[in-house]
DNA sequence: TGTACATCAGTGAACGCGCGTTCACTGATGTAC
DNA sequence: TGTACATCAGTGAACGCGCGTTCACTGATGTAC
């Protein structure tokens, strides 16, 4: 990703995609404003013409992952129908594709100590991606007797807690922790035994 | 945490005490020997008598974390007793707990990027503290038909996860996300349907 | 089509900063006789 | 009890480093006439 001449033609976006190598590479620790602009062949101060500074720099980063996480999500919802479970179940997965496919991205969401709040344009993002697992989840509880029905933002708090833990304790290498099981494997199963647990799942199914 | 006179007495204490301070106040970026020394009332190389240097002082922060983590996990369950499931049970309030009283170490132990293998002390220690939740699990195990029964590593990790997951979403104030339930609630109640779902509860419990 | 000029997107030198680490040192403590 | 001396646990100055940020600048691009 070097440059061509005196001008670059797409910094900004070099200067982000620099960012998620390094973030992805070394953690959001690892990440500096100067090694990002010299993956992109330019002087730390040609950043200043894109970015307001670091912290911005990352934000950026952030957001196009939550908006890339929301797009999955999505779609995902949408490719789970028609039955509600089979969508929510499809939700869990692709929440762990996208921590494995967009690695960078998504230390910069959820370990860069980036306020959520930071932007307007981040917020919204944020917002919107944390909107389809509620929706699914949503749509999930109807299924259940009402008089047991737990509130559905908090099921759907349950799955993200588990799918994050999942991610960050065994589908990285970090706390040298070997997974047992592969990640995915993991958490599938995880999320059935909850399912099952809420009723959702008929007990010999 | 300042010093007497010329010798501090408990200076390498203080260190631990003083980084595991900076690491709570300002994730596991933030902390700096120099800084940690500063707080002891001392030179930043009088550090180097007691430690290897910044890593090596971080590692012990996160051994004796794990210390403390193993020794309550380990109270928890013999307090659990003497049903199985409730000794379950209590081991997950326990992490919470040790989550929310002890961040400091937390964050070192799980968030600093330390490898586990650094030190064979820190390495002893983690085992130490994970075997405990694996001990619970295959003797909750015992009490689901064996035709169904899951590894019981497997759910030991569904209920790391999931406790972790609470922890690094909703107990901390981190990413913005105003957590709609209290996190002991989330996790106590994400643990309730997990167990169900095993089996383990009885529907109408 | 050609020229003048405004705007844009870079440069590169400089800044002050705090970091981790090393080194020869020295003050305080403890021990042997 | 007193003295000599070894050991221990600090000091403080120095180092080289890379960082984020600023500034006046300049080369390249695009636009108006």
């Amino acid at each position: 990703m070097a440059k061509k001449g005196y001008h670059h033609g797409d910094l900004k976006r070099a200067l982000v995609d620099g960012a998620l190598r390094l973030i992805e590479e070394k953690g959001p620790t690892g990440f500096t404003l100067s090694e990002a602009a010299r993956e992109a062949g330019v002087t730390p101060a040609a950043v200043y013409r894109h970015f307001d500074g670091r912290e911005d720099l990352i934000a950026e980063a952030a957001r196009q992952g939550f908006e890339i996480f929301a797009d999955l999500m999505d779609y995902a919802y949408d490719k789970g129908q028609p039955s509600a479970l089979a969508a929510f179940e499809a939700c869990g997965r692709a929440y762990l594709a996208f921590a494995r496919k967009y690695p960078g991205h998504y230390v910069a969401m959820f370990e860069s100590g980036i306020g959520i709040q930071r932007t307007p344009d981040l917020h919204a993002a944020a917002t919107r991606a944390m909107g389809v697992l509620e929706r699914a989840a949503e749509e999930l509880a109807a299924h259940i007797p009402a008089d047991r029905r737990p509130p559905p933002q908090m099921f759907s708090a349950h799955i993200w807690a588990m799918s994050h833990g999942v991610v960050e304790l065994f589908a990285r290498g970090s706390p040298g922790t070997r997974s047992p099981f592969p990640p995915e494997d993991l958490l599938e199963s995880g999320i059935g035994i909850y399912l099952r647990g809420l009723g959702l799942i008929r007990p010999d199914e």
